[in-house]
DNA sequence: TCGGAACCTGAATGTTGACTCATGTTTCAA
DNA sequence: TTGAAACATGAGTCAACATTCAGGTTCCGA
């Protein structure tokens, strides 16, 4: 955890981040301890102390490398945002078109928040935590979504719409979805829940128009 | 509020209501006073004394109606959902069609939410503070709409599919709209947006058969 | 008119937990 | 080897509530 960029380690430090080995592996362990029980227990069930015993390390030690509580869970939130980014794109980085992508993104996604339910939660927990840091993680979510289907519309590969409202009516399935069969039904096979969520996503509700059926 | 099914307002009390008119208005100025609160300043950050203030009674009034902080919360989760569920009942109810009622309960929650916004964050909060009434209510929910796409689907309106799938996807999509254009960007355009996002749950993404187009 | 039920009150209690700080210990460059 | 920077620690501080309770006040049927 937390290795993804230096950025965003830096932001986690008054200035700059640890300067040891040791320092590096307290920070880590801290944040891995941190992402468990703010996963857990939740947010305001978690004290300081269960981070930092849980971490295997001081009580005090915990603001030697945090300013506040809620900055750990911050960072995390912003750490979750780039792990599910980088699911995300790797899963869908050789689809031959955008109707596939939408399918296995859903699938990767479901998946992606079945082995880290944890992580996930916090997102969740987020929008009443810190605000901002939910606010950013769906803003860049849907900048990136958006721009997916402006080119794979202006390719002829999905119908002309409101991308805007779109994005944000896919994110909602897709969240909605991980959150129902992901965490709650986590046994359900994600490959039939994906296919459905996909052929609606793509076909919609509407009936299919049988064949040499030219009304 | 609360006064739409009794059944509720008894599992509010210990045994029974408020037993005279006096105590019926209090239990009702506690209730307003706790959404109000709850809606604006989240769970942990209200106490009950700002209820209390807010409802204009003493700080001990408060243990008369309610056995804890967590039990308000609990009720007002439950009446928002059968505030919801009416309101969505209501809209949709002579709709000529299950597409036109996609159309129309889009439209009506957004506007709800909008015009809800503390409440609705109450729902939300649920998630943590009360997760067992966050899953009663989209239970009740969900097993309303899938009973919805199984007639429909049998008359022909819609295709048929996954509809367990189909109904967690279609209240995400319709959560985040409500979250994205009813709460955070409340000067949308909710026509437009009800506009498109019914199309994308009737036709979905894929690019609109040509006339003529047999293939 | 009276007595008890229903209702109201806010000071006091007790707990919880974030954060500080004074005092070490470890690391490492010079 | 050494001193200062980096790191570690946990007892103690302090404010913030949720909940209780003992002592009222108001209502209403008989």
């Amino acid at each position: 955890m937390s290795q993804h960029s230096g950025s965003e380690a830096a932001a986690t430090e008054e200035r700059s981040g640890p300067k040891t080995e040791r320092g590096r592996r307290t920070l880590r362990r801290l944040l891995d301890a941190a992402g468990e029980e703010f996963g857990t227990r939740g947010y305001h069930e978690t004290a300081i102390s269960n981070i930092t015993q849980s971490a295997g390390v001081g009580l005090g030690t915990f603001y030697v490398y945090f300013k506040s509580k809620e900055e750990v869970f911050k960072a995390l939130v912003a750490d979750m945002g780039a792990r599910t980014r980088h699911a995300l794109s790797e899963s869908v980085k050789d689809a031959p078109n955008r109707l596939e992508a939408e399918r296995l993104g859903i699938q990767a996604y479901v998946e992606f928040v079945r082995s880290h339910k944890a992580l996930y939660r916090i997102v969740m927990e987020a929008q009443f935590v810190a605000p901002e840091a939910y606010r950013a993680y769906y803003r860049t979510f849907s900048e990136a979504y958006r721009q997916q289907l402006a080119q794979a519309s202006k390719r002829g590969e999905i119908s002309d719409g409101n991308d805007d409202v779109r994005v944000w009516a896919l994110m909602g399935a897709s969240t909605f979805l991980g959150l129902k069969f992901g965490i709650w039904d986590d046994a359900a096979d994600i490959g039939a829940v994906s296919e459905a969520a996909a052929d609606l996503m793509i076909n919609g509700l509407a009936p299919r128009a049988k064949k040499g059926d030219a009304s």
